[in-house]
DNA sequence: AATAGTATTGCGAACCATTCGCATTCGTAT
DNA sequence: ATACGAATGCGAATGGTTCGCAATACTATT
């Protein structure tokens, strides 16, 4: 469960746009929502937004660690944004159905920096996306 | 050390483009080239190709299975290609000169294969980058 | 060696997600 | 209520990548 998020505790002042984008994703919280995901929504629930502004909405977010944004599928190029969980984790995504699930393997991540350090990297950041059939898809 | 690639094996008739576009991936097969960068190379030591055959090329070269797509980076979207190794591996990218170093984890591997496994996934495929500042950029 | 038929190329235009510029509007602190 | 800076709406621009199509190159056949 995602904690309530209180923009003005992230340093954004609460503006209608920046209210409606954060609903869209809370509502989706289950999902990794493109930023076209979030127009619809907000043309269909809301209230339409202009495009740009979801986008400058959800780069700053990004920014204030509000959301997380993600480039599955390395063909294409779309990206998708999800609420950040107070704790990391990596994704396994279907390439039939396209969901995502979410997992944390502490083995794997201990290794990585025992990677790193052995390559000589100060390890920031990293990505570990698996792809495959899900259950459902066979 | 990569296998001399001979494209009428891999089913592709050998045209002036693919040679060329092959020869600039030979050349530099230490880097992740991107079609701006094997389309810059040809331009100066070669003979220039447009840019959409490029694309092309190293399009027909993936799906023959002698190159490899990735993007890193997950902000920007560009893509590079390398040319297939036999083996697989994973990618540890330098974000300030943005090195790549490959390694490969056999532990970290076969811990994949059994999270996919244990979510009801068969697993075709995989990518983890790691990112992080290299010795030289300290 | 010439020919026909298919595959590939060159060129530019199109695409698409994303970003930007700028005038207008909103929020916040006086 | 007012004024200032921050945020928004709009549309145009960007940049990497792909597409359409006519021109050209390959390959196999005569």
């Amino acid at each position: 469960m995602i904690a309530k998020i209180n923009l003005k505790e992230q340093g954004l002042t609460e503006t209608t746009p920046r209210l409606a984008v954060l609903k869209a994703m809370e509502a989706n919280a289950a999902q990794h929502m493109s930023a076209d995901d979030v127009y619809r929504y907000l043309l269909e629930r809301d209230r339409p937004l202009p495009m740009s502004t979801v986008y400058r909405v959800l780069a700053q977010f990004e920014q204030a660690g509000i959301v997380e944004r993600h480039s599955f599928d390395a063909e294409r190029t779309k990206q998708v944004y999800e609420l950040k969980d107070s704790e990391h984790h990596d994704h396994m995504i279907c390439i039939k159905c396209r969901s995502v699930h979410e997992f944390l393997d502490p083995q794997i991540e201990s290794r990585q920096i025992e990677i790193a350090e052995n390559l000589g990297f100060s390890l920031t950041d990293h990505s570990l996306n698996l792809y495959g059939i899900c259950a459902g898809c066979v």
